[in-house]
DNA sequence: CCTTCGGCGTGCGCCAGCGTACAGACGAGG
DNA sequence: CCTCGTCTGTACGCTGGCGCACGCCGAAGG
């Protein structure tokens, strides 16, 4: 069986990853479970190895909107990195799965005598700078379909599966649009056979059609997350 | 005459910053001179002590949406600060300004052996992402007059002046809407003596009026710059 | 003085997304 | 088996912004 492994953690030097351990426990992250919530303090930081993990600006304590997302290439509560201790942002588990969990004063003691942590974390801390960026300028430029088209392929990228738990409802005030939007949306990768759903469960089909209908803001920048592929080789014609 | 500073180095121990003067370079900032570009290496950071630079995110080399700004609050070259040597971003200049300048090598070793500068950037790193998070929000949810009055009180405390040089077309390139929707909303703005502006001149008029037009996302989150106040006081009405 | 050109205002048809409403479809639980 | 609640599909009118195009106006320069 593949080990479960957090891709941040699994970056660092042998050494460091082992003084790590101690400090980590197990926990699940059950779908709709909120890690940090806008205004208080962090008392964790959070490695997914599985699920997923959506960070949302909350605006005005109304809307949602998700500006980033987190699996097991990263780590869930950057401000504690930058010896911040209050979220600004709602980490909210967008996918079940499991992340190793570190106190937050643990996770400081770590980091102060631990330049390679603290390398890792701080390089970390600007992909998701980027990925917020893109993710802005994506929701203003693309409409829903490619959007939606992008943020399958993200979330599959980062919880390592192409199978989730997502209800059309969920999924709209994740991209900042109406449920009618992504109902749409979802209908007509549907006909076109690229996704499957029923009920609050979504899977990918067809990989290479989603991203033909995605937006350029997919994974064409140094950096990025290479897109996942299931263990399990899917029937495919040979190219 | 009131100093010129930068606040983020004015907000070291003095220690710290009278260590860091001998690496400072005092340099003009430019209106539309591009401090870095997306992929290529920083060579400097720049502390803006007057004046005003965007942070864009330029999508497939085609459209530049502004995702946050820095004056005379914060630092451009942040990967720096994250051992991270090539922008993401491009960082142009949108207000002539003066900026204190230091080599990517010396900041290296600033940020090395000194704790209060390493502490003071990473808390800005975490103060310009909350801007970037909020500002794609507000860029999702509001219409573009509310947007424009955003960007200018933002613009304003940062710069620390109410009147640039911006002409419309730029504008609607930053905002990311036609320059049509600019013109529309500016000359709103003007028939209701809230801006004076002509060929490329924006002036603010009536600060509390803006205040009003704008959306909520200005201003009402810890950390944020205060509104910055004229040194002459204009003529008002007793409250 | 007149020309040129950059900056600004306006008008047109179009469309994606909004807000709302309602009806079908499926699953869980009695 | 039937009921009920949740999830999903479709419809309606509306509006903000888009793409395009044209015309005006003021400043700079010959």
């Amino acid at each position: 069986m593949p080990e479960l492994r957090n891709l941040l953690l699994a970056s660092l030097p042998r050494r460091t990853y082992e003084s790590l351990l101690p400090a980590l426990t197990r926990v699940n992250l059950v779908f709709g479970e909120v890690l940090h919530e806008p205004g208080r303090p962090m008392r964790h930081v959070y490695f997914p190895v599985e699920g997923l993990v959506s960070l949302l600006t909350v605006v005005k304590g109304r809307f949602a909107l998700e500006v980033a997302m987190v699996g097991r290439e990263g780590m869930v509560g950057v401000p504690l990195a930058l010896g911040i201790a209050r979220s600004r942002m709602r980490a909210m588990v967008q996918g079940n799965g499991v992340a190793l969990r570190m106190s937050r004063s643990r996770f400081a003691a770590s980091m102060e005598h631990s330049p390679p942590l603290r390398k890792a974390l701080l390089s970390y801390v600007d992909s998701l700078m980027a990925q917020i960026a893109r993710t802005a300028a994506c929701n203003r430029f693309h409409v829903v379909q490619a959007r939606l088209a992008r943020w399958l392929l993200m979330s599959r990228d980062r919880a390592g599966s192409g199978d989730f738990e997502m209800t059309q409802e969920f999924l709209s005030s994740i991209l900042g649009v109406r449920r009618v939007g992504v109902s749409a949306a979802a209908s007509a990768f549907q006909r076109g056979k690229l996704i499957e759903y029923s009920r609050g469960r979504i899977r990918i089909v067809d990989h290479a059609g989603l991203e033909a209908a995605c937006c350029a803001c997919y994974g064409d920048e140094p950096g990025t997350l290479p897109p996942w592929r299931p263990a399990v080789a899917v029937a495919l014609p040979m190219s």
